[in-house]
DNA sequence: CGTCCCACCTGATTGC
DNA sequence: TGCAATCAGGTGGGAC
C-alpha cells in the first residue's frame, strides 16, 4: 500500500499527536517476522523514551528519541523506524478502543493513548538504529534534475522498475511509479539509459507534481490505506491509469491497458506514451 | 554488481 | 453456494 505520499500522511499525523509524549510501556507481539531488531532491543530503547520528531525518509516513518527530562538539547538516543510494507497501519488511538486483530506492537503514551501498529500480511518491519537514519537512496521531492538522470545513466532494466528501485530513488512504489510515466507520456517498459535528456527532466517534474499532489490529498485509499487517525485519503480519485485498466484514457479516451513489467501489475495509456 | 524472480503473509475478489 | 485460484500499495535473498 503505503508509498511516500501515504508514508508522509501518516508521518505527519503521528508526529503532530504524540511529539514530545513519554513511551510507558511497550508491547509486542513476539511475530518474529515484525521485528528487525530483536524485540527485546527494541522494547529497551523505547520504554521511557520521549519521542521528540516524526518524519519520513522514503517509504519509512521515523521516530527520533530521546530522554532528557527538559526540552534543552537533549542528547540523541536512538531512531525508531517503521516500515508499513503492504498492509501496515500506525494508529493513534484512545486505550479503551478495542485492539484490532493483527497488532504487532502497542506504545502506551504518557498520556494514556496508543500508538498502534497493525499489518494483517506482516510484510511491515520495525526497528530501532542508533544513527540518523538516511535510507538507500535520493528523495524524489529534492532531487535535483542533474542528479535525477544520472541515476538512469547505463540502466538497461525499463524505466518502470528503475522507479521501483530503492537504491537509486526511494518512496516511489507501484502506483506512483505508474501515475509519473502516464504524466511524463513515457511507456513503462522503455530502457531507462535510452530516454533523453528531456524525457528524464519531464519524468522528474511529473513524479514532483504526482506525490505532491497526492500529498495535498492524504495519498491514495485503494483498499485499505488510512492515515493515523483511521482516516482514508483520496488521490485515488485523481488516478489517470493506476487500477484503470479498459476505462477510457482520460486525456484521449483510449483504453488503458494493464501489462506485468518487472513483476508488477502496471498501468499506461498505449496512446499518450510512447 | 545489475537484473530477474520468487517467497514472505492475509484477505478480498474472481471464476469455475 | 462453495471452494480454488488469483491478485494486492513492498522488500530481500538467491540465481544467473
Amino acid at each position: 500500500m503505503p508509498e511516500l505520499p501515504e508514508v508522509e500522511t501518516v508521518a505527519n499525523g503521528v508526529h503532530e499527536r504524540v511529539r514530545g509524549q513519554r513511551i510507558v510501556t511497550v508491547w509486542t507481539s513476539g511475530k518474529p517476522q515484525t521485528f528487525k531488531s530483536p524485540e527485546s532491543e527494541i522494547e529497551e530503547v523505547l520504554t521511557g523514551a520521549t519521542i521528540r520528531h516524526v518524519r519520513r525518509v522514503g517509504k519509512t516513518i521515523v521516530m527520533t528519541l530521546d530522554r532528557a527530562s527538559s526540552h534543552d538539547t537533549p542528547p540523541f538516543e536512538a531512531e525508531f523506524l517503521v516500515h508499513l510494507g503492504m498492509t501496515g497501519r500506525l494508529l493513534v488511538s484512545q486505550a479503551d478502543i478495542p485492539l484490532p486483530p493483527h497488532t504487532h506492537a502497542v506504545l502506551t503514551l504518557g498520556d494514556g493513548r496508543e500508538l498502534r501498529f497493525v499489518d494483517p500480511r506482516r510484510f511491515g518491519r520495525l526497528s530501532v538504529h542508533r544513527e540518523i537514519y538516511a535510507g538507500p537512496g535520493a528523495e524524489p521531492l529534492s532531487i535535483s534534475a542533474a542528479e535525477f538522470a544520472s541515476l538512469f545513466r547505463g540502466r538497461r532494466t525499463s524505466i518502470k522498475a528503475a522507479l521501483l528501485n530503492q537504491s537509486l530513488l526511494h518512496g516511489v512504489g507501484n502506483i506512483y511509479a505508474d501515475e509519473a510515466l502516464a504524466r511524463a507520456g513515457i511507456r513503462p517498459r522503455r530502457q531507462a539509459a535510452r530516454l533523453t535528456r528531456s524525457e528524464l527532466e519531464h519524468l522528474r517534474l511529473s513524479l514532483v507534481d504526482v506525490l505532491k499532489r497526492a500529498i495535498e490529498l492524504g495519498g491514495s485509499s485503494v483498499s485499505d490505506y488510512v492515515d493515523a487517525e483511521g482516516v482514508a485519503g483520496f488521490f485515488q480519485l485523481e488516478h489517470r491509469v493506476y487500477a484503470r485498466e479498459g476505462q477510457p484514457c482520460r486525456v484521449c479516451g483510449t483504453p488503458i491497458r494493464k501489462i506485468v513489467v518487472g513483476g508488477r501489475g502496471t498501468h499506461f495509456c498505449p496512446q499518450c506514451q510512447r
